[in-house]
DNA sequence: ATCGGTTACTGTACCGATACAGACGACAGA
DNA sequence: TCTGTCGTCTGTATCGGTACAGTAACCGAT
C-alpha cells in the first residue's frame, strides 16, 4: 500500500494513463479528449489529489504565479501607512486581475539565515522605497528577476517609477517663502541620525525620496538665502511629527513655517502647535506631503504636495508585467524611467507671515 | 562554454568540491569549515550565483517561507478597508518576525485556469472572512496546508479565530431598544441579493460574520417584538452606507435608529442623515461595528461594537505558527477555537427616542 | 597501537512536476 | 491502397536543489 502522498503518478496509475496525460488534464485541457479529462479529474477528486504540486510545478515550469514587493523593514508599514496602503492597493488590484498574487517581502534580515528576498519563490518583484544599498535588493537582482523600482533611485537597465519629489518639495518651500516666512523648519525622516535636530544635511538621507525632497526644499530655501532648522525622525508618522514639533517650538527662535515629509507628520505638528495654543496658520504655517486622505479631513485642511499614488501603483504594476513579458519572450525592450508629477495643493494650513510683538524674532520690515 | 544558468554544480566544479558542500555553504554553515565556506561564497559571488534556487529548494525541502492569506475576491480590499488593514498589519508583523513572508491570495477565479489558492507555493494559509463554500478554500484544504480560519465558520480539525459577533450585535440592538427605539433599520452587506431592501433574512448572508451579526441583531429585536427594515449592500464601505441611508430615509416611516455592519457604513449613514438636515442622534441614532479609528474621529463620535482586530491578528498568526509546527513535527495537537470578545461602546451617535410632532417629515424646532 | 568521538566532506536517491519529441490509430484525399 | 495530417496520448530527460547515510582523517585518551 502506498502510504505516500498522492501525486500525478498515483492518479495516472488509477486511471491507467501516463503521468503526462494527467498533468495535461490539469494544465493543458486542449491536449486530451474531454471525456478522458473528465475521467481523470474525477479520479483525482476521489483520490484526494490536490492538483499539481506548486513547488514542483514552479521548478519545472519556472513560474510561480507570485510577485514580490520589497518593503522597508517592517511589513506592517504596508498596512499602517495610509499612503503606502493606497499604493499597494492599486498594485494588488492590477496584479490580481492578471491572476498574480502579491507577496510582501521584508527587506530587513530577521533571522540570520532567512532572507525572503533570496528564498521566496517569485516571478518578479517590485522594490518600493527601500534603502538603495539594501542587501535584499542585491539578492533580487542576482536572481535576475524582472524588477521595477518605485520611489527608488533609478538604475540603468531597470524600469523605475518615480514622483518628481524634488520639484514638489521645491514648490512647497517656495510657497512658504513667498508667504514671507524666513524662519523655516523641516521635519523629515530617516536621515541616519537617531532622531533630533541635525545639521544642514547634505546627502545623508537613507532613502531616495527623503533625499529628493530635501534637495527640493533646500533648492528653494537656498535661493532665498534661508537656512532651515532640520529635524530628522526615525519614522514618518503622527507621533514623530509631534516629537519634532516639540523640538522646533521649544527653540529660542521657533520657526514660523514647517515643511514636513508626510501628511501624517504634518498632522502631528499641527496638533502639537494647536495644543500649545498656537494658531495654524496664523502663528505657524505647516505643509505636508502626499495629499493623503488625512490632509483633506484635517482642520485646518492641510496645504500639501499632491502625488497620485494610485496612478503610481498602476504604472508600477503595468511596467512589472511588461518586464515579465520581456523576460518570458526574451525580447529586449528598453527599461523605462517614468516620472509622475507632484503638485502643490494650497489649503488652509499655510498663511502669510504675521509679525508678532515678540522681542527676539527677527524684526524685519516687510 | 556552459551558457547555462549557474547552479550549485557550476560553483562546485569551480571550487573543486561536491555540490552538496556548496549547498551546505549556503544552508548549513555549521557543516563545513569557515575557510572553505568563505572560498565557496566568494566563488559563488564571482560566478554570479544567486543562491539556491527558491523553487528547487521549495521542492526538495518542502518549505517556501511564505504563508498565504485568502481574502474575499478583491485584493485591494486588504489595503482599502481600515479594519482589514489593521488586522493584516498585525499578522504581517507577527509573521515577519519569524522570517515568513505574507502572500495575498484572491479567492475569486480570475483567469479560468489560474487559481492562486491551488498554484502558489505556500507553507500554510490563513482564511480571512471568505465565503464558506469558496472553491479556493477547498483547494487549500486539499493541499493539506496548515490552516487557520479567521472570521469564518469554524470547522472541525481546523483552528479558528473568531469574534463573538453575535453577542456584539445583540448588545448593539439591545442598546437602541433600551433607548426606546421601535422603528429600526439594519444596514448590512452581502446577503446575496443585488442591493436594496430585503425581506427578513433567514440565513442568506454569504459570510459568516454577516450571518452572526444578523443573528445577534435579530435576537434582541425579536425579543422586543420589533421587525426591522433590512438593507443589504454589496460592499461595506461609506458609499454603500450612503446608498442604504437614502433607501431607509425615503421610507414612509423611516427608522429612528440604524444598526450598521461596519463603521464605514455607519459613517455613510450619519453623513447622509446630516446632509438631509437630520440630527444624529436626536433624529436618528446610528450604531457602527468594529470600532475602527474612524469611529472615534467621527462627529458625533460613533457608538459601535468594539473588536480588538490587533489581538485577532496576533492570535491568528500565533495559531498559524503552531499549526505549522504541528505539521512539521507530525504531532497531533487539537485544533482550537478561539473566540474574542465584542463589546458595545456607547458614544454620541445614539440617544433616546424623541417623539416628533410631524408625521412624515422631520419637523424639528431646533 | 587501539578505540571512540568529532569534524569535514561526498554520493546517491529522491522531491513532483513539465517540455518536447515522438508513436499510433483514424480518417480524408489521391 | 497509399500517404499525409490531425488528434491523442506516452517516454524520457530535465528542473536545481536537500536528506541522509557514509567515509576519511584527525585527535586525545587508554
Amino acid at each position: 500500500m502506498s502510504d505516500r502522498r498522492v501525486t500525478l503518478q498515483t492518479v495516472a496509475d488509477h486511471v491507467g494513463v501516463s503521468r503526462m496525460t494527467v498533468s495535461n488534464a490539469f494544465s493543458r485541457p486542449d491536449q486530451l479528449s474531454a471525456e478522458l479529462r473528465e475521467r481523470i479529474l474525477a479520479a483525482a477528486e476521489d483520490l484526494g489529489y490536490a492538483g499539481p504540486d506548486p513547488a514542483a510545478r514552479a521548478l519545472a515550469k519556472g513560474t510561480t504565479g507570485a510577485v514580490g514587493i520589497l518593503l522597508t523593514d517592517s511589513l506592517e508599514y504596508a498596512f499602517t501607512d495610509e499612503v503606502a496602503a493606497l499604493f499597494l492597493g492599486a498594485i494588488a488590484q492590477e496584479l490580481g486581475a492578471s491572476g498574480l498574487s502579491l507577496t510582501l517581502l521584508s527587506s530587513s534580515v530577521t533571522t540570520p539565515d532567512v532572507l525572503p528576498a533570496r528564498d521566496v519563490p517569485l516571478d518578479a518583484a517590485l522594490v518600493y522605497s527601500c534603502e538603495d544599498d539594501s542587501p535584499a535588493i542585491d539578492w533580487l537582482r542576482r536572481r535576475h528577476l524582472p524588477l521595477v523600482y518605485v520611489d527608488q533611485t533609478p538604475v540603468s537597465g531597470i524600469t523605475s517609477v518615480n514622483i518628481d519629489d524634488r520639484a514638489g518639495a521645491r514648490a512647497a518651500a517656495q510657497h512658504v517663502v513667498d508667504l514671507g516666512h524666513r524662519r523655516i523648519g523641516i521635519v523629515t525622516s530617516n536621515f541616519g541620525v537617531p532622531a533630533g535636530l541635525i545639521d544642514r544635511p547634505a546627502d545623508r538621507a537613507t532613502g531616495h525620496v527623503g533625499r529628493q525632497r530635501m534637495l527640493g526644499w533646500l533648492e528653494a530655501l537656498d535661493a532665498a538665502a534661508i537656512d532651515p532648522v532640520v529635524v530628522s525622525e526615525q519614522l514618518s508618522g503622527e507621533a514623530t511629527g509631534r516629537h519634532a514639533a516639540e523640538l522646533l517650538l521649544d527653540l529660542p527662535e521657533p520657526p514660523t513655517a514647517v515643511l514636513c515629509f508626510s501628511d501624517a507628520m504634518a498632522y502631528g505638528v499641527v496638533e502639537t502647535a494647536i495644543e500649545r495654543g498656537l494658531s495654524v496658520p496664523d502663528d505657524l504655517s505647516v505643509v505636508g506631503y502626499d495629499d493623503s486622505p488625512l490632509a483633506a479631513r484635517m482642520r485646518p485642511s492641510l496645504t500639501t504636495v499632491r502625488q497620485d499614488v494610485i496612478a503610481k501603483g498602476r504604472a508600477a504594476a503595468t511596467e512589472l508585467r511588461t518586464a515579465m513579458d520581456r523576460a518570458r519572450t526574451g525580447s529586449a525592450g528598453r527599461a523605462k524611467r517614468i516620472r509622475l508629477a507632484a503638485d502643490l495643493l494650497v489649503r488652509d494650513s499655510t498663511g502669510p507671515l504675521r509679525h508678532r510683538a515678540a522681542v527676539d524674532g527677527p524684526a524685519r520690515t516687510r
